[in-house]
DNA sequence: GATGAATGAGCGTTCATTCAT
DNA sequence: AATGAATGAACGCTCATTCAT
């Protein structure tokens, strides 16, 4: 996937001024998602980020209005490029329980290789996305932004899983509760396996996890 | 269920002072509820809670170190709830896949009437714990609050359902799994069809949700 | 009129905690004049001001919302005492011609001695309303403040000579608009004394000012 | 009026850089006078006035030094242009009196049609002079300022009219006090009138303000 | 035990300003 | 000459917490 030249494209709704046209947003955005990933996002403020890349937090809020809309970017810069990993695992490949397969493998694990796209750290943020994503859109202006489009990369990809799922049983009622059920749970199991492993089977084994959402999507598909 | 005078136990490890040793301590659970509701956790302070008793916020400290621990306090008193109305549901029962459908449907629907458990409103109660209860145990301190027990009213909720699961097919190697996504699922579910319609299936009928639910679940067992 | 234990008193629309009530509100209202006085309204803060008082600017914030609120109240204070003063300085005067005369004298002159009404000095807050008391109504929410009663003792004095104006000439037609003229008048005719001369006559004589405005009102009125 | 190629001319002390040589320059002016209009002199900002035309802040440091100055430079504009009216309207009058009364109409009414003198809105602007103006001279720096010029043509428009009141009684003490009482009176009567009723009379009839100064005026100096 | 008063620390934000282009 | 990016400093405000009663 290196050396491909291609670039996550986050829309203007996500930002005030686009961090990937700067040196200092790319540093925010890179920066920020291991401050975040160290200290957590309640504890997470523009002043740390700012003292942790020698700026001032005023340049910060060039970039973004509240640490809020920081995360939701994060969020939708994941999702983006998980849909540009699931595109790249399933073209050419004709049967959509192959591709379906592959696609829940990529949505139900953590990432463990840094592929390095440019300045993003994506261990580090899919670690993020998996324990603080819950509350990007767990606030009181859920509506409002959802309206001006940030939780679209999201969106987008529960789509595209729906529909696969859609080829494989024409008639099934809940394709997009499945998928969003199996992104959820797949995210809360790997942070219960670590946290709170009463709520979950077999410890940190994430395979388990895999096999387990795999085993309750094609029961439901089958026959 | 009312005038049983039955009343839900809560360990110590879930305050400083037991809020329910007094009527101030009784005001500051049932108004945090509403206040909680009105203007959602983010914005919930001590301060906005003590004006809205008419009392000093010193005095809540009393009772709870911060805001957070109160939130704890609240989501286990809704799970001993819980547990209580569906040892209520399931007792001479014999057949443990009628018991685990009767346990699917109290655990994936809102609570409709408030049947008013003292100072508790468990409608108004259940809403934040659909919305808010996600951010009790998505912290930095997960794990000390856990060894300290305060998870274990969810903890014995889902034990309780795994040992359905497993009367009913005992070879499950998934149990525990399959329980909390389907209680997590729920409160997302629910949760999505108000406010990101678009990652669940068919708006606002909350039916729908234990149907996919209790169809999962039995799918996944059946055989 | 020391020694004789009489208390301005001010309405609880002009503060969150009264000043009075306690002495850091005390402090506050005592050392708010000096420092006013010292470095101008538009320099003061709440934070200067906490340091002045070797205070936390947390805690004046218990006593009042902003800086211009803290003025309101300055102001107010001022024309209770300003009506205090008139009130002893025309009793038992019958003529209403000397009581506007001693009246005139009051409002246009400076305060030159302090006579301690407790913790406020009453020279310099004098300086300060002919100075700054303009910017506490040259507000965008005038309206609102005017409504909650924020002016009324200003309003009160205005509306005690103008019906000395009436006395004497009951048929006049603008006895606000020449009161409140005097008033403003004579605060601005004193600051361009000192600050632009060319505005005015005769440099920093203040008896001037009485004299000029107590013609012009007895100008108007006779005959 | 119009079509005279008649420009105000604003001295050097009032400016960095003449914002009238600039198609910038002028825009910050018409500009300026619209937003302090809509939000008020203590909301206004550089930054604000940035993005109301679309340029960059740091560029209107360019023609003045901070908004204080810029507003010092509108009420200068302001009296400029009022110096010219006055001149417009008195020349050919013999009758000292005739032009006393002209003039004092034309100091105490506000500006009803905006006769467009090239891109300033006489209308708003002369509102804003009669509710902020105060603000411009009320600061710690005045005697700086004054010294530097900055008021005269404020100073101009007194002198000129303190010299038609001592022709008509050389022997009056105070024509400058009288004066600038009646235009900063006309002012405060005509925000009163809008926003403190109380203080004054008979609510927005602006011509009782007129009729009130000019009776004022000439009871002073008749005999 | 409950309260009120007071505080310290820090947050989010904005402003005026500088620097490089 | 005009702009854009970045900054430092401070402001207004609120929070959690302590102390004295």
């Amino acid at each position: 996937m290196k050396n491909l030249y291609i670039q996550i494209q986050i829309g203007p709704e996500l930002y005030s001024k686009d961090p990937n046209s700067s040196a200092l947003g790319q540093k925010i955005i890179s920066n920020s998602i291991t401050l975040i990933h160290e200290i957590g996002f309640e504890d997470f403020t523009f002043r740390k980020l700012g003292k942790h890349i020698q700026s001032n937090e005023s340049s910060i809020y060039r970039y973004f209005e509240n640490k809020h809309s920081l995360l939701v970017y994060l969020t939708s810069w994941y999702w983006s490029w998980i849909e540009y990993r699931l595109v790249f695992a399933t073209t050419n490949i004709a049967s959509p329980t192959e591709r379906l397969k592959k696609s829940i493998l990529i949505i139900t694990q953590q990432v463990k290789e840094d592929n390095s796209f440019g300045y993003i750290n994506e261990v580090l943020l899919s670690e993020i996305i998996f324990s603080e994503s819950v509350k990007a859109y767990h606030t009181k202006n859920v509506d409002e932004e959802n309206n001006r489009g940030c939780f679209m990369a999201y969106v987008g990809v529960v789509q595209r899983l729906s529909n696969i799922v859609l080829e494989i049983k024409p008639s099934f009622k809940f394709p997009h509760m499945l998928i969003s059920t199996v992104i959820e749970g797949a995210h809360q199991q790997n942070y219960f396996g670590k946290h709170l492993p009463k709520l979950t089977d077999k410890g940190k084994d994430s395979e388990a996890i895999t096999e387990f959402y795999s085993e309750m999507v094609f029961n439901f598909l089958k026959k």
